[in-house]
DNA sequence: GATAGAATAGAACAATGTTCGATAACACGC
DNA sequence: GCGTGTTATCGAACATTGTTCTATTCTATC
């Protein structure tokens, strides 16, 4: 994602598709509205192409006219989800770098969290998902700011991004069947988590018991900015604070 | 994943399946291989309950014997490549905390780089993937030995699990399907990838082009070590060393 | 008003996950 | 040895889904 490179083809496509359309803008954006409603509510596997065309009102072929498959659907819900965060941050950048960097990571685990599905698709193919480009490069200039070397940066802006949608995409898993359904609440789930952790082995499996009662309830965003500030902080020691 | 709970049913399930067979053994462990096979040929999307049946010779629905259905045949397909991490870190533990912890984030990560179908699957259901909980608790010692809160242990933890799988999973992305066919090598893909990052306006992307030298030919084992190596000494500030 | 392209729609196709019922292999009590 | 119930296998059948094809409607432009 991070590190994920564009595609191997060449940089325009005019042939295909109106994304590079030039008068009649708005349906690409109804359909991508439709596509992120759907993924909210019932998550990557609820996303069908006759589900989405049955919530605009037409036929499945026209999606196809908008995008080329599936997966470029997803690639483009998942950007323009992206696109919010973007906006949330635009104006980012001019206090402490290492607080810059901080908000916008935050932002960005914001928006992860919620949607389970986003975690794969965020960053796959920056030829398509500009948003992402944008994000990873606004991410690298708070970075630049620390006057590292570009190998420095490199490193410490893809462990930012890797460690942000890392995190989120994993407490945003996408839940069990039965969650998402509703027939099984968040609360109950988790208890019978905790509940199972708790009758593990305590010889075999002291560190869980050690932190058992901290993930006991525990907030996921406190959690997040909690790693995240060790990684700030020991890039903030590299960088000579 | 790090912080996915196990399932909210109950913790035992003797009803289903032979995976609590009292006697005749080894399919279920053929079964994965198969699997595992074939996802490190063909992806995730290669792996279809037909093309395993016939890999091992059998029927469609003798493989249903075995497992509940295609994901759970995933999660314990990632949960026995990661009994292969376990096996080669068994013996980490008696040196530095943080240098174990490297050691065993590092075993982590070679083994889920290579393999871009994991890092949606690992550690998804901990009930299930034996293996990927006693990894968790086998990092979450090592932090342990820092002395730090419960809380801050719990952090720590999860940070560095979440970075490994986020970092892994980012730069193992399944590639588009060209790739992966053959028709297209990676490194013209890659190529591609760089020359349309050198084509970006310098002036709306300063931190690309500031990096890009540093991305062209990198090696993602260093890129992922640079960055491991700032959350831990974030960590080891945090710890008093 | 005619024409070309944009856009839509529904039917049809191929692939896939999953289930069902039947059948074989096997272990064990008599 | 024989019957019986469990373990395991198999192929056919079904429902769903992604995708493509062809025909049709709409719209702008001359």
């Amino acid at each position: 994602m991070a590190t994920a490179p564009p595609p191997g083809e060449a940089p325009a496509q005019p042939p295909r598709g109106p994304r590079t359309r030039t008068r009649a803008s708005h349906s690409l954006e109804s359909v991508l509205a439709g596509a992120v409603e759907i993924l909210d509510e019932s998550g990557a596997q609820g996303l069908t192409i006759r589900a989405l065309a049955a919530r605009l009102g037409g036929g499945v072929a026209s999606v196809y006219w908008y995008v080329s498959g599936r997966d470029e659907l997803l690639d483009l819900a998942a950007d323009s989800v992206l696109g919010g965060v973007l906006e949330a941050t635009a104006d980012v950048g001019g206090g402490d770098p290492i607080d810059d960097l901080r908000t916008i990571a935050v932002a960005m685990f914001d928006a992860i969290v919620d949607r389970p599905w986003l975690g794969a698709y965020v960053l796959r193919d920056t030829a398509i998902q500009t948003h992402s480009l944008q994000l990873y490069e606004r991410i690298g200039e708070q970075v630049m700011r620390l006057d590292l070397t570009p190998r420095q940066s490199f490193h410490a802006t893809s462990a930012v991004v890797g460690y942000v949608i890392g995190t989120a995409a994993d407490m945003g898993q996408e839940p069990p069947q039965a969650v998402v359904s509703g027939e099984l609440s968040k609360e109950h789930y988790m208890a019978g988590a905790t509940a199972q952790w708790r009758a593990l082995d305590r010889t075999r499996f002291p560190y869980i018991h050690h932190i058992i009662d901290e993930f006991d309830g525990h907030d996921d965003r406190d959690q997040f900015v909690g790693g995240l500030d060790l990684l700030l902080a020991g890039l903030r020691l590299q960088a000579g604070h």
